[in-house]
DNA sequence: TTGTAGGCGTTATCAA
DNA sequence: TTGATAACGCCTACAA
């Protein structure tokens, strides 16, 4: 058994109670005594019990992530960013970060909420990638639960959340690519139901609108966020007659998988075809050609959600509970040139 | 408050005993009476308080796991993965999975150690990415903490672990380099403190030995395990007067990075220069051209180590406590073509 | 400034 | 087959 507050007030032959305040930092104990304990604590190597203290504070110290996707495609580097985000603000608040893995509407999605409402291991959960008719906000907010998300959802409802405007940045990257003188710009999206689809292509149609491009249905696809689902989506985009001189992928995933359908077809990224992504993630750098991308900071934003969710759990009403940010369009060589029309 | 088994109990006119027994299956509660509480724990959504049971049972129901790694450069896949099959393997034995950030042999890593043997959050710990001497395993074995690790280390230690036969790998690819024609097979490794390198290392220079190649320091490199580390340290090799015709990479994020040295050069990888990695991560799939890789199980490994855990949580002695699995050689294009000498 | 005592929600021991 | 009761380790109102 590990070193309880009994064995330092024991030691020190002192009650618990007032081992217990010294350690706690009230001021109604001798700074002889708390010197002392604090001292003889250390020595002993006493950390109090978790599930002790949470019995009695009734709070877990602990915060939840619901990891999204699909086994075996887990690999995706927004939310191994995320999480180690959501960790080290979580290890800098000495709170625990309670990991589980769900695919989005799944039964063992609704397990692990349900399990976390009741069972409060966390005091608070942070989700992400949200969907239009998001059920677990709905069911966290009917449920008086503390959470914040990364994005928003289509809901009567109102949740502390910080979101990007992605549609802003699909804007700016299709005259991007107008201006290099495209005009055949396809998408390659996400299934519908998620927040993140509708803004980007929402982003994607007024760009083109803007541009007076008309919108073509052909041209636009649906991957499932992941290298491989580009990957086919971009295979047919590719062996379409007129074919796209742009394909614009709702992340860089599904641009690296789009990049590869397009060198198997011995295009040329860049020169015979333009591919942007969205994310910034390291792995854009590092493709042949580096990656056109909207970059948003998923590490800070982790990190900030945390700080958030502190708020929401002590009672405390956030300064800015909506926050919007401005992705930034970094142009590399995969839309680097001028397209011949 | 949520709904206590108190409630539950009064509601059915019976002692919490009783209540607590039945939902905990035990064979002395009457059928009927066994019947007629679960029916009512469910109807009120009574899910046991998870802090009451750690305290009483003096177990945590939760596994901890430690993401190495330094902030921003989290984004590894192997973690990624690691982490969904440990989520997965937890979620299905009702367990929480705890996670934490740490960059090795940092302050911050020795505190959360201590805290979580400590402070009893998780019953038992995965480790992995080990270090020849590494502390942790010392620490833990000390302390009589449950764990198990990916990887084993150079200490008189004995542990249940499973490890890649990656030096073998290493020798198989040395040679599948030799058959196709290279002579000046360079290396870029990581940190001479993990088991990885060494074991990679030392595969390296066995397969040279074997093909009779003499053994070149100056086309060894150093890298971090990321992108970045990989294209700073294929930069000076590929500067050489004497260039390598081939680079094995100690993982595939080294191998990005370093075929995105080679292309900065105007080198074709895989005609001009061979370059291969070390996991088979999906990445892998996707570069330009892809990766030639030693594929390591890395999700179904993470869940096997959860089953080996359980069993040292539960004091029951382990099948096979020390397992060791060959690495897949998966030869893309990125190795295919001789080389002329 | 320090100590006593009760209770957070469970499970385990023992008695009925 | 069921129930009363005592912990598990900690915090805190209240008493001294």
């Amino acid at each position: 058994m590990a070193v309880t507050i009994r064995d330092v007030a024991k030691r020190l032959r002192l009650s618990i109670t007032t081992v217990s305040r010294a350690l706690d930092g009230y001021d109604d104990v001798s700074k002889k005594t708390r010197e002392r304990v604090i001292r003889t604590a250390r020595a002993l190597g006493y950390v109090p019990s978790r599930a002790a203290r949470q019995l009695r504070r009734q709070r877990a110290d602990a915060i939840g992530y619901v990891i999204p996707g699909q086994a075996p495609y887990f690999t995706d580097p927004f939310s191994s960013e995320f999480i180690a985000g959501l960790g080290d603000a979580a290890t800098s608040h000495n709170l625990d970060l309670l990991i589980s893995t769900a695919s989005p509407d799944s039964d063992a999605e609704h397990h692990i909420y349900a399990r976390w409402t009741q069972s409060r291991p966390v005091d608070g959960i942070v989700l992400s990638r949200l969907r239009l008719k998001d059920w677990r906000a709905k069911y966290l907010a009917q449920n008086d639960f503390p959470f914040v998300a990364h994005g928003h959802a289509r809901l009567r409802l109102d949740f502390p959340y910080i979101e990007m405007d992605s549609r802003a940045g699909f804007v700016q990257l299709v005259q991007h690519l107008v201006a290099r003188g495209h005009r055949r710009i396809a998408y390659i999206g996400a299934p519908a139901k998620f927040t993140l689809q509708a803004e980007r292509f929402a982003g994607y149609q007024e760009g083109l609108a803007d541009a007076n491009l008309a919108f073509d249905h052909t041209l636009v696809g649906e991957s499932d966020l992941t290298r491989t689902g580009g990957y086919q989506a971009a295979q047919r985009l590719l062996d379409l007659n007129a074919r796209p001189t742009a394909i614009i992928c709702v992340n860089d995933l599904t641009a690296i998988g789009a990049m590869r359908a397009a060198r198997e077809r011995g295009l040329l990224v860049g020169r015979d075809l333009a591919i942007a992504g969205y994310d910034g993630t390291e792995d854009s750098e590092h493709t042949d050609p580096p990656l056109t991308t909207l970059k948003q900071p998923i590490y800070d934003t982790a990190q900030r959600l945390v700080e958030m969710l502190l708020q929401r759990i002590a009672g405390n009403s956030i300064a800015e509970p909506h926050v919007i940010l401005q992705p930034e369009l970094i142009v590399r060589e995969s839309t680097a040139f001028d397209i011949a029309s």
